[in-house]
This record gives structure tokens, C-alpha cells and sequence, in this order.
DNA sequence: AATGAATGAGCATTCATTCAT
DNA sequence: TATGAATGAATGCTCATTCAT
């Protein structure tokens, strides 16, 4: 039975989950308190324990969370017989978006991998494994020899993660370097940018590969 | 009068901060304890405080150290009259090199926002600026008009950053994904398909866009 | 619902407290560690945090006690319409034996002026208008005109209360100097001579003044 | 051989005793460490334990400073031919300038007797037993037999020292319940009424005992 | 006479977690 | 489910003192 939540009291496992992400991708998994997580969840603080079983726990939710999402993400954009560049830059757009309105979880997932937590850095390789293996079977397969150089996918992959994600890991210095508005129209040209620069480099121009129609 | 050290006893203040630089790297700022960097630096705890105030102040150092080394590279690379291209590859190749042997350092930097130590976004946001203006003014602007698009610095400088560093940042996580060896010479070959990647894409070739001799 | 306690383990707060108070005055603030008083107090350290936030907030706690007992004091001694003087003998008659039985508290209320603590300070300059007051609206304004030379509050105030704690203070030291023991008869004639010396000084008579009936 | 000293920078003896007297009346002994003082007298922290052997050791050569002032003043008033009452005056105003210009000293002599140094409890005592035979030698035997009531020293000797002291040791909260002004010339009349008090109370006048000459 | 590095014990406070109710 | 009290270990930092130079 689902208990029925009068309004003002939501599901506390939800607010412990959403405290904490917040505080996480503020201060850090290690120097948030189980204390402030449960103040600002407004909940007792052994209503931790009890639904998460430690502040480990926490952690562990929300990468799932985040996996889950990004997983969503890539096998909704990868699916389908469509071109594989409309794919990817399918990709690219929603993967900006799920960036953007998960900014916290992002932070968490690609800056928590203590060494001392082998068993977090063992989930995310598991999840990456996943998530890469999709991109092999989805996108690659279908353009192998149609390239110009090979994709090694070791390589290019992190790079085109790194590439996607710095801009939303580095939001507060690069707010503090440069005056760009980092609104909404801002991220729909970001995503624009990246497919560009991940397709043609920085030298290269769309047309001189092949005449394509309209990839967007 | 540098004092003559014998053997076993080295710069205490050199050993807190390849100690500190160590652990931070590998279990965060704030996971990392004092009296584990003492312990590890093989020197009495009070020296922390002594020598760098405080644990803060050794976080601060590290930075410190990180950026010259970074800002040392980016400006020896990209110092010259060389075409633009070559200065690109050129700063690559050295920042590979950097990012291979200053492993620890780079996590830090990249890894270590704390949204409440804004100090610390500050100074990395100085520093980050500095190297902005470099390659606005030694790289970008000696190549205004010949590209075929134009290069919005705030969008492709943290891009081509994330693109370089990822590999880096994820290097636990990768090796459980790949079983391709990260050795020297894996790195040489990364250098180069970064490179590739940031001028061509993944869609492009080097000689459409212009004939060019090697530009290595 | 008051909880019901077995013998042995008392109230953890009221045990804190008073652990404190007796350190607080042989050893003083500052000297006195936390950890010391959670082992006389037998209690778990963490305890003072959550019961007082601080080892300052137990001072202040100490304070707040002693100054409830002693405005408990004053205004019982100085109600009612009895002439002045009887009303004063009987203040300085409670007064001898508040401060017989809280010996701790006075030392601390005394000492710990430190004014690095400017909230202490004002704390006490707070506590201490209140009861300049209730002597000044129950006993002075009453004899006003009445007396041979006029009583200047903030002059006479402070000396009586020197004259009557300095015994209490210096206790520890003139034990080392005279014989006297300080036992209940002792005290009983201590707040006679007191009455006298304030009311009459050491050359003046009770007689001389103004006959009158026993003021006792 | 005296060094001579150039210009600022003085005897840091000296210099360590001025600072830690200054501290140890505003934040007591425990709660003033030993780079404090050190730094606040501009000398090396190592000179400490050279010149005092310890922290101890400055709180003892400032109690020692203390009551050699304080014996000096004793001796001088009480000595000569003078009527008692005349000597007794000439003591208290002596004494009040003598606590305006120490206020720090005698702030740590009354307030710092730590159960747990029980060599400065003895010193304390050893110094009262020689003040105390001062008075009942020089003073209360030229009395004995001409006063109304007897003076038991052990009752009136604390009394008339914390009604004496009090306004100094409680002056940074009287500053916080009054508004006078506690400059020069309101020393002057703190002298006189403090006399006055101790001579004749609260209640009595100066004529009713006996005819007398101007006793200042 | 003076320095600055170094020591080891100690400081107040906070940690994540547990448990009886 | 939910609470608030309780635990013991750990936190970063400072203490007074010492010592080689």
C-alpha cells in the first residue's frame, strides 16, 4: 500500500536522495555530513540508515540515478536505422539537455571515483561498459570502413565524454573567466558546436566530406 | 644558506606536499586526513600547520604548482612564429607529456571545486584566464578569417580541455573497460588522434581542407 | 513524560553541568578540558556538544544558574515594606549563605571575565543592571534623604559586593594564612560583622546614630 | 657588561613580562599561549623558556611584581608617627592609585589561583601573611581597646581588600551598568568614599564618633 | 643571545552509526 | 516508521617546550 503523504511531508527517501546530491556535487561525497543531509532533507537523522544503510549508500543511489538516465539517453538517441551522424547528433543534443538538468548528478558521477571505494569505480566501469558497448553495436558497426581514419573507440569515446561534460564540470570557474550567459539559448548553440567540432574539427568544413542534407 | 640534508631526512616541506598530492588525488581533499599526510610525508603532524598553515594551504600549493606547470607548457608551446597548426600539435604533444606525469596534480585541479571554498574557484578562474589569454593571443588570433568556422574560445577552450584531460580524469574507470595497456607508447598514438580529432573530426581529412607538408 | 531514571544514571545534562562547575572553578575556563569533564561527569564526550553546543555554552550556562539564584535572592531579601535596614540585614544574611553554598558558582561568576568572550561580558553587565536595579527601586529610593552622606550606587555597589565575595574568592589563600575555621559558626558571625562594617565602618557605633529596636 | 640597547628594540625580558601581564588580565593565564606572547613582545618564542624557564614562570614574576608594589605601598603608608585613622586614609588612597595604575597586575593577582598550581596559592599566602603583619603591627595595635567593636583581621582584612578591589576587577562590566565616567577625578572621590565607607558605613558620620582634625 | 625547526601530547569539536523506545 | 540519545573514533589544529645551530 502506498502510504497517502499529506503535502508538506513528501516521501523522505526522496528528500534524503535530493539533499544529497545537492550537497554532494557542492562540497563533495567526503565533506557532506550525514547531519547537514538529513537537516536539509528535514528528516531524522536515522531515517538515513534505515533507507539507505549508510551514507554510502546515498552515493551509490544516486550514480545509479544517474546511470540510469544516461543509459535512457543513449539508447533512445543510438536506436533506430536512421544515418549514423543524425544519430549522433541526436545524441549530442539530448545528452546536453540530460547535462543540464542533471548537472548535480554529473558533477557526482565524474568527480566521486575515491580509490579507497573500489567498488564505486568497479559499478561505474560496469555501467561504462554498457554504455560503450551500445555505441559499438549502434553507431560504429554501421560506419566501419566508411571513414576517413578509424575510430578507436578507447580513445575517442572518453575524449567526446570529456568533451561534453568539461563545459558543465567547470560551469563555476568558466562563470568566473568569461561573461557568456550560460542560458538556454547558449546550450542550444553548445550542442550545435560540439557535434561540429566532434565531426569536422576545428579546421574542417561540413561540406568537403560528402554532400549531406539537412543532419539536424 | 641551503641547508646540506643528509640522506633520509629530506625537505619536510617538499615530502608533506608529494605526500598530500598523492593521497588527494586518490581519496579527495577531504577524505584525505592530516595525520594520514604526515604519516606518509614520514613527519611529526604539527610541520602541516608549520609549513603550509593548513591542510588548506597545502591544497592551495598544489594548485599553485599544477598551474605553472601547466601555464609553463602552454606558453613554451605556443611561443614562436610557427603556423598556428604546428603550435597546436606541438602544445598536444606537451601536454600529454604533462597531463602522463603530473597525473595526481591534474585530478586535483580538475577534480577540487568545493562550492565552499570559493577562494579556491577564484584562483583557479585567475589562473585559467591567463592561459585563455594566451591562446587568444599567440594562437586564435593569428588565425582569425582562415577558418571555416569561428572559434568561440568559452565553447572550444573547455571543450578541447575536457577532450585532452578525460582520459586522465577516467583513467581508473577506463582500465576496467579497455584492455588496451596506457604506456608510453599508447601515449604518442593519443597525442596524435587528439590532435587529428581536434582539426579534422571524426569525419574529416587532414588534406581536404588544405594541402599542407607535415606539420610535426 | 519525565523519564523515569534507575540509580546510577542521572540526568547526563544536570551531571555535565555540574561536573563543570567544580572544574570550572578550581582550574578556571580555560584550563579545564572537555575531556575532563565528560570523565568526571561520566559521560560520553560527545555529550557536550549535544547538550550545551559548546564548552562556552556550559559557562554560560553556569552563569545563567548562578544569577537566577542570586536575583532569587535579592528580590526575596529586599520585598516587603520592612525598613530598609532590616531589609539589608536579611540580603546580607542570604547573600553569606548563597554564597556559602554555591562557592563554585561564585568563583566563576567573578573570574571568567575574559574579554575575548565580549558576550560573557555583557551577559553579565546584563544580569547585573537588573539587580542594580531592584536595589535601587526597593531599598535606596527609600532612604533617599535619609541618610547622612548620599550612597552612590555605582561606588558603594561594587564594594559591598567585593566586601562580601572577596572571602569566598580568596578563601583558598586564607586558609593559608590564618587559623580561623570556616564553619557554619564562623559564617553566622561573618554576615553579622558584614551588616556592621556596612552599616556603621569600623570606627562607627550602632548606638550613635539613631536608637532603634533590633534591626534583626 | 650591559648591553646597550639601540633604540626599539628594548630588554625582551622586560618585553615578555609587559606582554603576558597585558594578556593574562584580558584573557587569563591558561587562555593566553606562549606565541601570543611572544609574538606581542616581538621576541622569539624560544626567549621564553630562556628568560622564565616557562609560561609558569612569567605568571610568577608578575604575581612577585605585584605584591612587591603592593608591600611597598603597605610599608610606606602605614609607617610613622600618624593617628591611626590618618594612616588608614593615606593607605586607601595610596592603594587606589596604586590598583589605577596596575589594574592588570592586581586583575591577575585576585583572579588566577588555580587549584592546581598550589606553589602560587603558597606564594600568595606567604605574601598575605607578610601584608597582614603589617597592618596588625603598624596599625590595629595602636588601635586595640579604642574602638567600638574589635576587628577581627581575618574577617575585615578580606573585606576592606575586596571593597577596595572589586570596582578594578568588575570595571569592564560596571562600564557595561553605569554611564560615570571612570577617569581621575572620579578616583579621587573613589578614595574618599571608600574611606569614608570603611570608617563609618553606610549609616554613620565622620562627627559622631569623635571630634577630629582633618584626618587626610 | 637568539633563531627556526621540530616534537608529541593535547585541544574542542564532529563524525557516521547504533539503539531503545 | 520515526525519534533523540548515545557511542567511540576521528577530525583539523594548537599547545608548551626543546634543541641544534
Amino acid at each position: 500500500m502506498t502510504p497517502m503523504k499529506i503535502q508538506g511531508s513528501p516521501d523522505p527517501k526522496q528528500q534524503i536522495l535530493e539533499a544529497a546530491i545537492g550537497l554532494f556535487a557542492r562540497k563533495g561525497f567526503s565533506a557532506t555530513g550525514v547531519r547537514e543531509i538529513a537537516q536539509q532533507a528535514d528528516v531524522n537523522i536515522a531515517m538515513i540508515s534505515y533507507y539507505f544503510g549508510s551514507k554510502r549508500g546515498i552515493l551509490e543511489a544516486a550514480l545509479d540515478l544517474f546511470f540510469q538516465r544516461y543509459q535512457a539517453v543513449v539508447e533512445q538517441a543510438l536506436d533506430g536505422d536512421d544515418p549514423p551522424e543524425q544519430k549522433m547528433r541526436r545524441f549530442i543534443r539530448s545528452i546536453v539537455i540530460l547535462l543540464q538538468n542533471n548537472n548535480d548528478l554529473v558533477r557526482i558521477a565524474f568527480t566521486e571515483l575515491p580509490f579507497d571505494m573500489p567498488e564505486i569505480a568497479a559499478f561505474k566501469a560496469e555501467r561504462g561498459r554498457k554504455i560503450a558497448a551500445l555505441f559499438q553495436n549502434k553507431l560504429l558497426s554501421a560506419m566501419e570502413g566508411k571513414l576517413p581514419r578509424a575510430i578507436r573507440l578507447e580513445i575517442v569515446g572518453p575524449a567526446v565524454t570529456g568533451m561534453l561534460v568539461s563545459h558543465f564540470l567547470l560551469r563555476p570557474v568558466l562563470e568566473g573567466i568569461y561573461r557568456t550567459p550560460f542560458n538556454e539559448q547558449f546550450y542550444e548553440q553548445y550542442a550545435e558546436e560540439m557535434a561540429d567540432l566532434l565531426f569536422y574539427g576545428v579546421l574542417g568544413t561540413r561540406r568537403e566530406f560528402h554532400d549531406e542534407g539537412d543532419t539536424r
